[in-house]
DNA sequence: TTATTAAAAGAGAATGATTCTCCAACAAGT
DNA sequence: ACTTGTTGGAGAATCATTCTCTTTTAATAA
């Protein structure tokens, strides 16, 4: 049993949600491709090893996780929803040229924005999370 | 013929667009109703006096106005779209309890934030847009 | 003002991602 | 291993959106 299920299995436990092969593997399949895939990805490429999975069951399942805060739906202008498992404080670089989305750390901006609207405030509103989009082109090939 | 509407009609003649009481209806409900509306729901405002149009019209309406820069598409992680006539620059609060969705204007963050990537950058990616969630609670009621 | 024509609207079927239903299988605790 | 509530499978159902095909209309020119 490798290291990253194990992982998983744990995380899994904490939520109180039971173990199951599908389960597992949708998430290996979360974590292991940081593309912010969709549902149809993740199916077809769960299938290799569980060609029996139903559609139906993958969605459930991610719809749990999202709920258990194991994973995140991806904000998209399309009707094609996306997922992201990495759950640490970050911001998503969209290219305005195709699908590709891809990650984007940076703590010390974190730090900037929280000064800021520390200081500054937003009238009536609370801020619970700030999330960038970055919007443009990359200049490497994927 | 109230100003609002010359106002429409010339921002579609701009873009090379026909006048047509539906776009000009869409376009009026969009500007009026800065909720950030859902199709569904720019139908049943519009049906009130236009009890015809087709949805299928106002499907096509909103596609084009989208592509011509009239209106934006507002991300969300529900598959129901939502648009947005106010093009200036401007970012999103998004409530956490709601499907509510304000416009937040702050030229000054706009400034900082420019500043900031100017100096920092991004490896291997040219910024066109920047654009801030900021997810929390309003205090006040809508 | 009318004629012309490409663009746009209408009606309703088609699509396709997602959800639902209902039953069988299974994980986890006893 | 046994029991039970949870989860997965299969396929139908849903519903926002798109598409197709026909009719109407806005804009231009005569």
């Amino acid at each position: 049993m490798n290291l990253l299920l194990n992982e998983i299995k744990q995380k899994l436990l904490e939520k109180g949600l039971k173990v199951t092969p599908q389960r597992l593997a949708i998430l290996q399949a979360l974590m292991t491709h940081k593309n912010h895939p969709t549902a149809e990805m993740i199916i077809e490429y769960i299938r290799y090893n569980h060609p029996n999975i139903a559609t139906g069951t993958v969605y459930k399942i991610l719809e749990v996780l999202v709920e258990k805060e194991l994973i995140r739906k991806v904000q998209t202008e399309k009707d094609i929803m996306r997922y992201d498992a990495i759950m640490d404080k970050h911001h998503h670089l969209y290219c305005s040229e195709s699908e590709r989305i891809e990650d984007y750390v940076d703590s010390e901006l974190d730090e900037l924005l929280e000064a800021y609207f520390i200081k500054k405030g937003i009238p009536d509103f609370k801020i619970e999370d700030i999330r960038l989009h970055l919007n443009g082109k990359f200049l490497n090939l994927e």
